[in-house]
Formats: structure tokens, sequence, C-alpha cells
DNA sequence: ACACAACTTGGAAATGTTTCCAGTAAACTG
DNA sequence: CAGTTTACTGGAAACATTTCCAAGTTGTGT
């Protein structure tokens, strides 16, 4: 039982534009009709039809949104919040996998995509490694998250920052200084990593504070619980406590927790670590963690290209995002 | 310069009825009206506007695609299984990443949904697992792939078969005989996935070849390569030459044959070994693999959906695959 | 040559929105 | 109180297809 603009305007006692009007959210509605249309439309159940409005628009009302589509909890809370946002905007979206140029060009050089979307969010640290130049084949608005990209607007987390929030943290501890970075698997290459930048910022930090990192107690491993408890091992087994510990990435730190668990190692005394990202469980584990304002990035992105499609024409703007640090059990001593 | 069916008909002296009919294989058509008609659109570089079609024709034309998008070789060969085939039907598609039961819902429940997509396509071997009743919460036709389930049409490959393959190659030869499983990362816990039914399989073929498998002998590993290294070293450590290894995925058998190069192991006479997927580079590494033939899996899947979609509403279908042999470098002696 | 069926075709109607143009009513303005 | 903005609103036109009906053309059988 599909209804029509028509049957809502007859309901409520108004004329179609109106109807359409109050779906729009025009301003020169008066408030007493644009609850008459919404009681009528919820009494009776309306759904707009999008493509009735895409035809009548010259508009597509959706956004491709193109990412790394790993279960991750960051790009499900990126996609969270992207896909809220655009959708408090009445735009729809689409999803892209990136999973190499190819597939990308497939999509973007497809002859009905001017129909199919008006713009497109692409999370990725490094689009210079996929095209040189540093732009996608496209005359599309594109927006950039998780990365920055000087001819797109963009997005992106102060990762160095992140790094230096953990070194903080620890460098007033006594004990050595360990970092476990993580690496991209095969196929995946990237010039730098998120993970590369966190640990710069790390390192730069804690030799500021005159307590050098040095090269041999950095680690780094594939994003992977079996191999972080490897890497782990490898530290708690060799070193003398207590132990400071910054993990690129929180299933990272995760591996280090397991292992001092069962080497009996006290955590927040004997071996204290600080993970990245702020993953859920980081908080029932009780792991200081840095944490990423992931939502609010994807919405600040879904903003930025609303914007672009709404007209606005300027040069590319940057929104810089900054991680705190969630200080928890994990470097805390206990007695504290 | 967006171009409309009422265009073409004029520059191909023809009315707007047999445009639409040309762009839909109407048979009605003369084929040297059909011929003009195309000419006219080549030429302009006609391209139909897919939302007025929707709106017209009061259908999405569009599937939806739910899989587990992570960048492996199996999933993209499956994409573009179907998608090719849904676009030679005129149908779009829209990808949805199988991460977790609450993302799926939020999409289904979506109010918008019924004018989104027409049906659904699902990859998943275990919907029982995420849903007990194996039924998805929506009206749409569903078709599963890479999976069997009684509710829906499915398409699925013969995993087990495939294993008794690997077993019919390896048992003729001399030494001991070793497995190497894969198991899923957290979170995603499945009842019994494909490579449980693949060693399933292997270990029933080598039982009735009258070489049973040792329990010892079937190790498991996360999918990544170095977790394989690590339980590929396990095995080419500790055992005397020669061995014959049989791998749930060939990304696992690449670790043995990486570790075999390393302790200057000749593969194909100390070790042998056998993987699955059949993966490009696995050709190129003279590996012996379990092909299956995962794109016309992707396209059978596709028909069958748009067969549900064209009216056809008869019990469930099922179509099996088999998975066949590829013998390379890995089985043979170099002198054969 | 005629009746009738089968094949093609043109074009109007229908699909469900948005947008624009008037028009009415209400609110100022002096 | 007349004149003029201003605030709302109704409804026709436009968007680009598909589909259906009527009509024209061709072919077949007798």
């Amino acid at each position: 039982m599909k209804l029509t603009i028509q049957e809502v305007a007859e309901k409520a006692g108004v004329g179609v534009g109106t109807v359409s009007r109050v779906l729009n959210n025009h301003k020169s509605v008066r408030p007493e009709t644009r609850e008459r249309v919404q009681a009528a439309m919820f009494e009776m159940g309306f759904v707009p039809n999008p493509h009735a409005r895409r035809v009548a628009g010259g508009k597509s009302y959706t956004v491709s949104i193109i990412l790394q589509v790993i279960g991750t909890e960051f790009y499900l809370r990126l996609l969270n919040g992207l896909e809220k946002t655009l959708e408090a905007h009445r735009y729809d979206s689409a999803l892209f996998p990136l999973i190499g140029r190819e597939r990308i060009e497939r999509y973007l050089n497809s002859s009905t995509l001017a129909y199919q979307s008006d713009g497109i969010v692409m999370a990725t640290h490094n689009l210079g490694e996929l095209y040189p130049d540093g732009k996608l084949p496209t005359r599309q608005p594109v927006v950039i998250v998780d990365g920055m990209n000087l001819n797109y607007d963009s997005v992106y987390l102060d990762n160095r920052f992140g790094g230096e929030l953990a070194a903080r943290a620890l460098s007033g501890f006594d004990g050595q200084m360990y970092a476990i970075s993580v690496h991209q698997d095969i196929d995946e290459v990237f010039a730098k990593t998120v993970f590369d930048e966190r640990i710069e910022g790390f390192k730069a930090a804690l030799e500021e504070a005159g307590k050098p990192l040095l090269e041999s107690h950095v680690s780094t491993v594939s994003f992977n619980l079996d191999n972080a408890r490897i890497a782990a091992r490898e530290i708690l087994e060799n070193t003398t406590m207590p132990v400071n510990i910054f993990a690129a990435a929180d299933l990272v730190a995760l591996g280090v927790l397991e292992e001092a668990a069962r080497l009996n190692l006290e955590v927040g005394r004997d071996v204290r670590v600080i993970g990245f990202d702020d993953h859920p469980w980081s908080a029932e584990r009780g792991l200081t963690s840095v944490h990423q304002p992931v939502e609010a990035m994807g919405a600040a992105a879904a903003e930025l290209l609303v914007d672009r499609l709404s007209g606005y024409d300027g040069a590319p703007r940057k929104v810089r995002f900054e991680p705190r640090l969630v200080e928890r059990a994990s470097t805390l001593h206990p007695g504290d």
C-alpha cells in the first residue's frame, strides 16, 4: 500500500506543494500547518518515494562512501557518523569497498555514475599511493576523511599528537619504554600509515622528555591478536619489570594484557600499557587508550560534502581533530 | 548535457516507445529499427536515467548484496560474478557489509528500503548463527550464496568434496599427512565454517584410503600469513621428510611454501602442498590448489534472484557447484 | 482477391516528486 | 484607512521513463 504526497495532501487539507515543503524543511510553512501535515504523514505511515524525488529534483541525493570495509570498530563508527549526518540532510549513501584502484575506477567510469551519486566521501590516509597527483579521476565533489589531501576538503586526526599524549602519560613512570606498531597486510602497502605517525609522535615526545626510545624497543606486528601476543611475549619475557608499552592499536594492547595475565604480571604496576582507538572493550578491560572522536569526524566530513553539494565553492577546507587520553587502570598504580 | 529518450527518438526517426523497447530488449522491435536506434544512442552518447525508469516502472531495479567485504580474492570474484550478471539484466546493486546483525537490521528496517531494493543476495555460510530460524526479517526475495539455507534459493560449493580431492591427490605419496585449518577472528564466530568442511572431507577420504589423519596432525591458524608461517614451521621442523600438507586456504599454503624455501626444502619432493581457492598467485608459485568456480557461483545466484524478481514463485532451489583440483608443481616430482 | 492473424510502431497516459508562479490573507506603514 | 509589503499556500508544469492501446503494415491461407 504505497501512498503518495497527493493523498497526504488531501488528508491534511493542503496542497501537494505544501506537503513537499514540509518534507524538505522549507521555512516558509506555518508551524501549525507543518504539524498538521506531519500528523497526517505519521498517521498514514507515509514514506516518500526517493526515486520520484530524484527525477523531479534532477539530483540523486546520494553520496558514495569509499572506504576499507573491514569489520573494525573504527570504520563502523566512522560509517555511523557519516550515515547519520547524511540522513539528516536527506541524503542516501552507497558504500564502496576500497579494494584497489581497479575497482574504484570501474565504478568511477561507470557511465551511469553521473546519475547515481552527487559526491564522494573517501576514507583513506594516503590517496597519493593510488593516485600520484592526489586526485580521483572524477568531477564530483570529493571529501577525504581520516587523511589529509591538499586538493580536497579533508577531515583528519592528529595521530602524531596521540602518540605524544601516550608518551607524556608514560614518561613519568620508572622502567623501560617499548612501542609496538602495526603494519598492513600484503597488497595494501601505504607510504606512511596512521600507525607510523602515532609511533613517531611517541618517539619525539619521549626524546623531548629526556627518555629516548631505543630503536630495538620498537616492534611491528600485523593487525591480529595472535601476532600481538607474540610481540608482547617477546617483550615481557626478556625485560625486567616494570615496563611501559605503547601499542599503536587497542587490539595490540589487548595482546599485551593477555600475555601479562598469562605471566602473572600485575598490570598497572609491573606492566603499564596504552592503546589507541578506545575500543568499547578497552573500558571493560581497564585499558588506558588514546581516544579519537571517530563519529564526529564522520559527521564533519558529511557536513563538508553537503556544503559543497549545496553550492559552496571555495578553497579546500581542512578540519583537524585532536585525540585525547582516556586513563584507566592499565596506567595507574592499583593503590592510587 | 543530459539527453533524453525523446531526443534519441527524434534523431532515429522513431517514437519514444520504440526507444524504450530497444533499451529493454523487447523482442517486438524490427532488427533494422533496433539498429538505427542503437546507432543514434551511441552517436549521441545517450545514457538512460535510472531514476526515471524506477519511477515509471514502479520498481527499484536494484539488488542488495550483503557480504563480508574483506579484501580477499574470493569475495572480489564473487562480487564480480554477481555484478556482471545483474548488470546484464539491467539491475543495479548496492553493497552492504556483513558486519553484525545490528547493522543488517538497521538497514532492513530502514523505511525507505521498500523503495531501494527489490531483492537480496546474501553471502554467508551460516545464516542460522545470526538468525536461529534461518530467515532474514524481510519480505523481499532472498538468495543465499556460498552457503546452504532451506528457506531460500541457495548456491553453494561442495567444500567437503574439495577436501576429498586433496586427499586423493596426496594419499598416493609417501610421508606423513598434515592438515592446517583456519579459524575466524574474534567477533565472527560461526558454528561450522567452510574450512571445517574442507578438513572433514580431507580426513574422511584419507580414512577411506587407509591412511587416517592423526588428530595431532591437524592445526588451526587465523587467516593471516604470519600465523600460517608459524604453523608451517612447527610442522616442517619437527617431522621427517617427505611430508604432505593440505592447507584449507591458499594463503596458508603460501606460508608453507615460504617456510619450505627458508629451510631449503624442495617443494614437490620433500614437501607436497595443496591449497584451496586457486588464488591468482597460486599459478605463479606453482601451488596445487582446489579451484572453486566463484564467478560462476555469483552469476548463478544473480540469475536465481532475477528469476524471482521476474515472478517465479516455486519452492527454494539449490544449486551445488563442485570444486576441481588444479595440479601444479607443488604436488609433482620435479622429474615428472 | 479477401479475411484474418501476427508483427511493428507511435504517442498519450501514468508514475510521484519538486519547483515556480500566482493569488490570498495577514501584517505593517504612513 | 488605503496602500504596500510580507507570509503562506494551491496547483500546474516539469522531470525522463514505462506501459498500454489503437492503428498501421505485412504475411498467410483459401
